[in-house]
DNA sequence: GCAAATTAATGATTTATTCAAG
DNA sequence: CTTGAATAAATCATTAATTTGC
């Protein structure tokens, strides 16, 4: 037999989904209890422990804090040889959407009106993998290269649809790496 | 000397950050007109054409199938050689939300500036494989170790799992939990 | 086409840091 | 000043994916 009885565990897609949905929705460092919960109903779709859930949140936020890390010193190491000949230079990674995200809907254009469609549905260029279709592409490439300066309006036709900006979880570690006060002081405490 | 002047693009984390948001979005192959007004309000945060816009939801859109093609394809050999020994296997990756997260809010746990480490003392239920050596670091992690197989170790001052079957909360934003005071229950600050 | 070697991804451990209490 | 708890960073280790030679 394979004697590989207690190998670590393997997530099911289901179980990934999930994890990342409640990532996505700020879940970060879930206490003993949350971490019973989640193993509970994550159990449902296959074998998992609270070891688990509890490793996976550690490892999934130190690497995407490793990413923004990493993307920040890469772009730093980079605007010194090559200068942003632009007029104002954003020296904060906060985006405060200067740009309305309005042409995000092309609700009406052609597709991708949810983004849950785009999971397994259609794929139309699968087989092209990560290469991408260079020539197909570059057939219109000179298009949005010499029409890139216009800066025409962004369409009216919809409004910004993301904008559940808050939510009702909490986690238990408040100090996280976007804090960057380290304010020990309870500014909420009897004063 | 390290004069590259014409690198490749280097997207700032503005950039890359409104990218991945109109991504999650729904936008996948963005049309000509579409690539035109990302690019002109990409600029804002540094140097972009269009065609980084065009090669960026490109590779992202491949990465992603690519990523999702992985976790089917690793899940499918995992089931061969250990059994999910819960009562409902699942066959499909199409998950209904069974899990309420409602657990997520905690708002009653005030004192949970620690990790819930009065979830329950030792059930000793355990004994299956192998014995953890979990020696260091995580003093409280034995605790759902030791409750992973019992299933409902779950403090009674918080168990909100009601009614609501799927997820009520979504976001896309990255600033989340930090905005909460360190301790709610540090009404006495001593200095 | 298949199998060994290599590489990348990621689950699991360990170590260091931080903050609070005494 | 010391200690203890919690967590983040760093690291280790194993699995899956890709590459390569036959």
């Amino acid at each position: 037999m394979p004697q590989t009885p207690s190998t670590r565990w393997c997530p099911t897609p289901e179980q990934l989904m999930i994890l990342e949905e409640m990532y996505r929705s700020g879940v970060r460092t879930p206490n003993a209890a949350q971490i019973q919960q989640i193993t509970a109903h994550l159990s449902y779709y296959g074998k998992i422990e609270g070891k688990n859930v509890f490793y996976w949140f550690q490892n999934h936020k130190a690497r995407d804090r490793q990413k923004l890390r990493r993307r920040l010193s890469r772009h730093q190491q980079l605007h010194l040889q090559l200068h942003q000949s632009e007029d104002a230079p954003p020296p904060s990674p906060t985006l405060q959407h200067h740009m309305p995200l309005q042409f995000l809907h092309q609700g009406c254009f052609q597709e991708a009106t949810t983004q849950g469609m785009d999971l397994v549905g259609k794929l139309e260029t699968v087989g092209t993998e990560e290469e991408e279709p260079m020539t197909s592409a570059m057939g219109f490439e000179h298009e949005w290269m010499a029409t890139k300066s216009i800066g025409s309006p962004v369409p009216p036709c919809c409004r910004p649809l993301k904008t559940l900006d808050l939510f009702p979880v909490k986690s238990t570690s408040l100090k996280d790496e976007c804090s960057s006060s380290k304010s020990s002081s309870c500014s909420t405490s009897t004063n």
